[in-house]
DNA sequence: GTAGTGACGATATTACGTATTGGTCACTAG
DNA sequence: CTAGTGACCAATACGTAATATCGTCACTAC
């Protein structure tokens, strides 16, 4: 019925209530970070907030909703990183380099600085929630962007498949952009990477 | 040749006696492969071969020493696929296609056919163990001559550093060659893997 | 109707004593 | 000397009972 959000927050209930739903999400933010997911228990959100557990319900229909929200979130600001600098790249190859190079930083910034938040992320892609399937798929648009600025300017060969030449550089990439799989290598940051990046540029020559 | 000492063969001890070593090798094989590394015990194959389990310790330092042996054998099988595969490739853009192809289909038999040998491989991998290093610097070694073979008969470019190169290919490859992360993209198995190698090759044009 | 809750069942998680296990060593048999 | 082992220790794994947590629902108060 009233699925009024196009923003695809799935698992939310009611109204969209301002204060209390925020509420829940600032301090599920802050416990989350704190304590990280598996430690914070429903009820200590509700106490935070000084409503009762059963309360928190009626915004969202499960623990791991919340879990979602906050995901969101984080990976909403590492997006907001990426996008800031795009925008400031000259060429699609350097706009390119900036999207990677942004992704891989804030990633590892996260991971050091704010590890539990991290995990969850981590945690977020392992299970293909809707948290970060959407953010995957906000990041893969933006490429696409770039790769077509790219080869509308003549910098970036035309022959190869949009979808496929976007869909190899994701791949070529996942080693360092999927949180799962950063964690294995953050000894090679951020030469690999770049390497990487540059590979995927020749790749990309007309 | 046949350099029978220069096996990297970490964490032996005593004489490379041949009958009681291959044995525990054997039982190992088969155990680990049934029951898994951490169900097996020590205990268990010293009774398979009808000894007692201090006598294990006399040509293995350690459980772990074992486990290491048993993902040797299995790595080295997927290297002995890969070089039969590469051997028959008549360019070098053939033969690199061959070599990860067959890397990664060798990795899904392993993962569907024998997955507890799979976890060993997986997990040697993640704690960095020699048996899953020296795999992988014979597989670099690997990528190296195709490389090379590719740029003296002006199959690929010559400018970019040769390590560089091979670094990069390998990192973008990594998701689908690194067991521990090729489990999570397996869905994505065969298509992904292609689309990155023609990436590559693309990269590697003159 | 709206805002909010206590109490409850089913499932997870913890705590903790017990049993196994990895690994060593002094020792025996020949 | 070589081939082989039982007994032993610290550390880890396991089983289980107690506890905590998730999520729901009928309910109250206004």
């Amino acid at each position: 019925m009233n699925d009024i959000a196009p923003t695809a927050d799935a698992g939310q209930r009611g109204p969209t209530d301002h204060t209390i739903r925020d509420q829940i999400v600032t301090a599920a933010g802050q416990h989350f970070s704190r304590y990280g997911y598996g430690k914070t228990t429903v009820s200590d959100l509700a106490e935070a907030i000084g409503f009762s557990k059963a309360y928190i319900y009626k915004f969202f229909e499960s623990k791991q909703a919340i879990g979602e929200a906050i995901c969101s979130n984080t990976l909403a600001a590492i997006s907001a990183d990426v996008m800031a600098s795009v925008a400031e790249g000259r060429t699609a190859t350097d706009k390119l380099r900036r999207m990677f190079k942004v992704t891989v930083d804030s990633s590892c910034k996260l991971f050091f600085d704010d590890r539990k938040l991290y995990d969850i992320a981590a945690y977020s892609s392992l299970e293909r929630w809707r948290s970060s399937t959407s953010h995957m798929e906000r990041m893969f648009e933006l490429l696409k962007q770039i790769v077509l600025e790219g080869r509308a300017a003549g910098e970036f060969e035309r022959k190869t498949p949009l979808d496929e030449t976007c869909r190899a550089i994701f791949g070529a990439m996942q080693s360092y952009i999927n949180p799962v799989m950063l964690q294995h290598n953050l000894d090679r940051v951020p030469e690999a990477p770049n390497e990487i990046i540059s590979l995927i540029l020749r790749s990309l020559a007309p």
